[in-house]
DNA sequence: ATTAAAATTCTATAATATAGAAAAATAACT
DNA sequence: AGTTATTTTTCTATATTATAGAATTTTAAT
């Protein structure tokens, strides 16, 4: 990919954004208020996954702390090279976006 | 998918953005223009074919009038249905790049 | 006729998206 | 103590999209 894919943008800003509530059913939780859409169980953790092992997250074990027990969270945090690829981003967004016709909704 | 991909999304932009120039070729060199980056043959003729087949894109055949000779060219224009897509994608990325801790590259 | 140029079409493989069942881990209940 | 309910992640399989470039088509120039 010569970018991050929009899953996977989405993610790492939504990791950047829970700070340290970062772990996967808030993830899931943010990311579905906020897209007002399903997104399936597989449809967060293999991405998150795949941001790891390219280095753009890191995660590590939460401490069994839970309300009403259940396996351990894992917190996920993004790396200097995340927040790079997001910059990308957004750089790419705003020379595309800017660059458009007339009558566009191109406004913000 | 539930927004338009990357390579969805800057190929729509282009396309818009092209106007009556908007043919395979000059779609890929502005694209490679833009991004700096190297786009192969595939990578723009494949998602152009599907954007025509969701209807996000309409094509016609052009005329045969290369300086050179040639086949000829397959001109795009962008539809209702890919306009409202490509908003849907903005309103999007508002919300989610507003929505940062503090110390981020949100300037935009 | 033959060659060169311009552009698209086609096809194959790699990577990513998406879904949800299964497993793991722990607290609460009897 | 053992069983059950709950929370969360891990795992695995299929569909879709990304990416590359060879092959083909078409026409102008030689």
């Amino acid at each position: 990919m010569k970018y991050l894919s929009r899953p996977e943008e989405l993610i790492l800003l939504t990791v950047w954004k829970l700070k340290d509530e970062a772990y996967g059913v808030q993830i899931r939780k943010y990311v579905q208020k906020m897209t007002g859409k399903y997104w399936s169980i597989g449809s967060i953790y293999v991405p998150l996954d795949r941001l790891e092992n390219k280095g753009f997250l890191e995660s590590e074990k939460g401490e069994a702390t839970s309300e009403r027990g259940g396996k351990s969270k894992r917190y996920y945090r993004i790396t200097q090279e995340g927040l790079d690829q997001l910059e990308a981003l957004q750089e790419i967004h705003k020379k595309f976006w800017q660059d458009l016709p007339d009558a566009s909704f191109k406004k913000s």
